[in-house]
DNA sequence: CGTTGTGTTGAGCCGAATCAACCCCGGTGG
DNA sequence: CCACCGGGGTTGATTCGGCTCAACACAACG
């Protein structure tokens, strides 16, 4: 939230208190299905999850990975839900909606800030993707996916500039980019090979991430100044490990 | 606006009034650069434009094709804009303020309903098109695109349900759909070769609806019921072409 | 100690891109 | 009136990125 708008200390205590109605998903459990016509807003404390839809032949699309710190169902729309969101790995969420309520009352202008901004960059997200599904190659896709992750969560306080937690299968960031499984695992190969990125049990470093920008054509948007991040997320979530 | 919730007379009277105040494109011309902080909101009367990004080696992805009825900027959101929008054919527009202070006043429930259903539509479409590119081949990519055409272009009024207008070069759907202009036009032959479909100067003829839904994994979203949609598009675009 | 999921590697194939012509048609200007 | 030109569509030849199939290594786990 910092990372999108000041926020009081009343709303940072508001915050805290949501950890109090925690629930717990375990990987591949489905938060979200496809269709559904109300779900419970929610913020993730730890773990990570995904957007997806699948083909009826089984064929899988992944639209974007929700870390912790992000939101569902922030929204409160109506309508029908266009894609299911699933656990990747263990997962805890606490409800929003008393958020939401303050937000509503007029009673948290920070928080509405904040949520304000949260739509945009899902927007940004998911139209980046979409380039590089439509006209990137695996290579500057799997680079540009991965330094937008680094981004990500560096601003969420899980990594630093070049070394980050990344739980996920080649299944699925292959799900994700477009590409088969096989093809994902050369491809980090080429870069490792290059000497570009190293990629160990779940960890990331990004050993060249200026001429991975450059091959990706990755533009990092700027840093909202002033915001002091891993502290606030470790007020939130201090039993997250990634 | 009828397709998504009912509109009151006085409504109605308001979108026409609008047409008073056309802007008028030619193709290719601009309509909203990327990094944009603000812009007009705007509904398109006649033509064609599109949303897209450009990478710097010439690389172009189309993320939407924004068609008579659709609007623009309508969210009025501050943040800077994340694709620009050009122009496909020579457009008329027409200044869509009016609409968003009344709604703003509370003066336009039924406009009201309408507006806050076009964010998911659009949503929609993005996942829809997101699946093309990353999980279907070109044959099944073309198929569902023309079908999802065909079905904006039906609830416009402006086609039937197998034939409407398709003022697109190849190159345009190519970059849309993630393909090279070549593939295209061989995948199109494909179809017609097939008795799929027919391609004549600018309009398209759906032979097989249900065949290339089945190919293509068209689900058609549900029909809006009682609705007279030409009817309501004839009242405010009269002098629409496609 | 098997089992299962994930990562790795090789061989061969295929879908789609690239490169390069060529055609057609509608301007447009001499 | 006609030669020229440029954009869009079409076609063939060739290349190549990425997929499929198949096998195997390895670690976690029951």
């Amino acid at each position: 939230m910092r990372s999108l708008s000041a926020v009081s200390d009343a709303e940072l205590e508001l915050l805290r208190s949501l950890a109090e109605r925690r629930e717990r998903f375990v990987a591949g459990e489905e938060l979200v299905s496809e269709g559904d016509m109300s779900i419970r807003p929610r913020f993730i404390l730890s773990g990570w999850a995904c957007r997806q839809r699948v083909l009826p032949d089984g064929r899988r699309q992944i639209f974007s990975f929700l870390l912790p710190g992000d939101g569902l169902g922030l929204d409160r729309r109506p309508g029908p839900e266009l894609s299911s969101v699933v656990a990747l790995t263990a997962l805890e969420t606490a409800d929003a909606t008393p958020v939401l309520n303050a937000v509503q009352a007029g009673h948290a202008p920070g928080l509405a800030r904040a949520l304000a901004a949260i739509e945009p960059q899902e927007q940004k997200l998911l139209l980046d993707h979409m380039v590089r599904l439509g006209r990137q190659t695996a290579y500057e896709r799997v680079a540009h996916f991965l330094l937008e992750l680094q981004r990500r969560l560096e601003v969420a306080g899980l990594g630093d500039n070049q070394r980050f937690p990344l739980p996920l299968t080649q299944e699925i960031m292959a799900d994700a980019l477009g590409l088969s499984i096989v093809h994902v695992n050369r491809t980090l190969q080429q870069l490792r090979r290059e000497r570009l990125l190293e990629l160990r049990s779940g960890v990331t470093i990004l050993l060249q991430r200026e001429q991975l920008a450059d091959i990706a054509d990755y533009r990092a948007p700027p840093v909202r100044p002033g915001a002091p991040l891993s502290a606030a997320r470790s007020d939130l979530e201090d039993s997250a490990q990634y």
